[in-house]
Parts: C-alpha cells; structure tokens; sequence
DNA sequence: GACAGCTAGATGCAAGTTGCATATAGATGG
DNA sequence: CCATCTATATGCAACTTGCATCTAGCTGTC
C-alpha cells in the first residue's frame, strides 16, 4: 500500500522523501514513520519504479528527488487493478453472493 | 489484506483453513500459502477476531472450524473503511486534485 | 560566534508477516 | 501394504515496519 501512495504522489511531479512524509499525513493517508518512507523509496528505487538525483539547488540540507519511472507507472496500475479485484470479491462475499450461503 | 478477506468469508458461516486455502483461490483473492493461511487464523484468534473448535463430525483429519467475534466484525468494518480513504486519497492523487500541481 | 532548532536522509534492532519446504496424522483406494 | 488425499502445523529465511538514534547542513536568536 505504502509503494502504491509514494507512487500516486509521485505520478505528476517530482518530490523528495521528506517531503513525501509531510503529503502522506495531510492526504489522510497512513500514518508512516520517516524511516519507513525512506527505505521504501530507495527499495522502489531498487526495483526501478522510481529514480532519483541529488537535488542541491535549494537552501538547507540536499534533497534526494525521486520521480517515477514507465515502470512505476506499471506497477502503480497493477496495484489499482488489484486493489478493484479485492474490493469487488469482498462485496461478493459481504453482499451474500459468496456461493450459497449456509447457517453458521 | 489477508485478515479481511478471511473474515469476508467468515462473515455467514464457519469455515475451516483448508477450506478457506481453496476458496480463496477461487474467489480471485490472491494466491496465499497454505502455512500463511494457517497462521494468519491462529493469529487472528489470539486477536480475538475470530473463535475456533475442532470438529470430528467428518470423515478425516479433524478440522479446525472458525467463526467470527463481534471484534472480528468490526474490524472487517474498519478495513472497508480504510481501503474506501485509501481509494478515494489514490484516486485524488491520480486524478490531479493532488495539490496545485508543478510540472516535473 | 555559539547554540538551539529545523530540515533531510540514513541505519541498527526488534517485531511481525509471508513463502517455501517439510512434518505429522487420519482416511481412502488399489 | 502403500500411495495419495485431506488437514493442520512449524522451522527457516526474507522482507517490511516502527522506534530510536545518528549525521549533517542551514537558520535565527542571544
């Protein structure tokens, strides 16, 4: 879930760990520790959906800015589409369209 | 993820592991292994989430049988919540209603 | 200019989750 | 008798996350 928000935050502008912290809370999204969101990123990194340079243009300590990658954007994807195949087969089965019901 | 869609199927009658393994499988939840499942509903009724007895009624191995509490209820209602702030924060994100958006 | 506090990133340790492989044990079929 | 299916369980490794802590640059105040 946490690869999936960094990724949507990620989707139309550049941005840097810290920064992505700060969103993360004001978006009501969950509420992650710093380290977390720091390790995320350059495990995505890793991976490569994301890709980041030393950003050393502003004041204060240097930033690491991350932007997504093509294959980020397919992850970022496979995730909505799961994440619709889990909603729709909870439904099934809270709606009682599991596969006929039995008395507990 | 794995919690609530057990509780999803725990939701009208009572279900055992190896059952359970199979339906989710069929229900188009993901592909959990059966040790991962085992534990997850060990662990869940440490929780209180959900109840189980054995149940030797049937020919072989005896079975597991679980249902779920009031706590296991609620839960799953919380997870329903969360993953509609979920959805609705990603889908923000995606559909640029992020926050006055700056060119990459 | 010394020092506290903010910004920014990183890491060691512990706890929890999951996959893989394997073990146990009852029941069934050839 | 033995292979196979059903049903549950566990040891080990890998990964994720929270908590605490560390480093380092910059800013504002006294």
């Amino acid at each position: 879930m946490l690869n999936a928000q960094l990724l949507a935050m990620l989707k139309d502008w550049t941005a840097y760990g810290y920064e992505l912290a700060q969103k993360l809370e004001q978006a009501g999204f969950g509420n992650y520790n710093n380290g977390t969101i720091y390790r995320a990123l350059r495990q995505m990194e890793g991976l490569g959906l994301v890709s980041s340079i030393w950003d050393t243009s502003s004041t204060g300590p240097a930033r690491r800015m991350y932007s997504m990658t093509h294959a980020g954007q397919l992850f970022l994807q496979n995730w909505l589409t799961l994440l619709a195949l889990h909603r729709t087969a909870l439904e099934g089965f809270l709606g009682g369209l599991g596969a006929g019901k039995r008395p507990p």
